[in-house]
DNA sequence: GTCTATACCAGGATAGAC
DNA sequence: GTCTATCCTGGTATAGAC
């Protein structure tokens, strides 16, 4: 029979990184210790660096996957037809997969600083790679006269703000649907842009 | 003669504070320590603990200034006339003090996590009062049919979101002026509310 | 008011037994 | 693969001289 699962050492690494996914998102990466980290895990401290070279590498690990699995899961995202049809499929993509994994956005936003610098330019680049998409589409639907947007940059950082503000407060179970309230953004977006 | 600046206690402690504003907001609070805060204001690190009881204080002390004078300096803006003119108002008024104070701005979005669940609760009740002062203005264009916001509530977070946004990426000097950015931003928020 | 010195504890990371 | 024990550095905060 085929396993459905690793074996016991990559079980570890998994779990070291859902603990760190967890525990950086709660308390920053700055303010969790590795003792702290094992503990969650549940293993001793010594144990960690079996499974990870170090305490810096395990966060840009966690942000890589995020940004990496970000544009794959856009790549693959059907799309609308038409700039204006694109732009709500690229807003409903982007609260879907905010909402379905908020503790790796939080830490994607707010843990870029802890960073090292050529770890910074990696995943930023990542970041202006997903970027350009939005900013493609905006042109395309300036262009296409479809949308009035004056700067397309400065359209898509406002609108990915505006978004990606969604993970901040939404909680499952809340007053507003997901649907909802991906209906609610799709039409200040649209509005917005002046689709 | 009057003096115009304090003598030379407060003047340390106010160095001091200026120091940590630009320190946490470039490293991070718990990725700033007190021998760096020390260096960077030209004291020892004990001599710190002369102008301030710890370095929580510290934090929190920033971010209730922050939030305080905010409050004050909205309180004491013209406004224009109806919903929608009090909503322009808004718009150019926050994004005027968020670029006026980026370190500030920075410091109060990025840091409320590392405050004690006591000071957590007063700043997050003055970032409340703040918000609902948009909600307030969303709701009165509501209900006199000058805008079309379905959820007032999630408008202003949406709104909020948006305008924050500018000081992570605003910098003077750069490709467009703030008057320019307040005016586009201000057109996408118009829209985005049917104002 | 500031300095030097230091107490005391916790940080990341490693070594060696099992 | 994990544990215990430990190294070394650096953390916050305080004491006492000047």
């Amino acid at each position: 029979m085929t396993r459905t699962v690793a074996n016991g050492a990559s079980n570890t690494a998994a779990r070291i990184r859902d603990a760190a996914r967890f525990l950086f998102a709660r308390d920053g990466y700055a303010a969790v210790s590795m003792r702290q980290l094992a503990a969650e895990v549940g293993v001793q401290a010594g144990a960690l660096y079996l499974h990870i070279p170090d305490k810096q590498s395990l966060l840009f690990d966690l942000l890589h996957e995020n940004m990496e699995s970000l544009l794959v899961a856009w790549d693959a995202e059907p799309r609308g037809e038409g700039p204006v049809g694109r732009l709500e499929s690229f807003v409903r993509f982007h609260i879907r997969t905010h909402l379905d994994c908020p503790e790796s956005v939080f830490l994607s936003n707010m843990e870029l600083r802890n960073l090292t610098p050529e770890n910074f330019r990696v995943i930023a680049g990542l970041r202006d790679q997903y970027e350009a998409e939005l900013v493609a589409i905006l042109q395309d639907g300036s262009a296409a006269d479809k949308m009035r947007v004056p700067d397309a940059n400065l359209a898509a950082k406002a609108v990915l703000a505006m978004l990606t503000g969604v993970s901040g407060w939404y909680r499952d179970g809340g007053r507003l649907s997901r649907e909802r309230v991906e209906r609610i953004y799709w039409n200040m977006v649209r509005r917005a842009v002046g689709a």
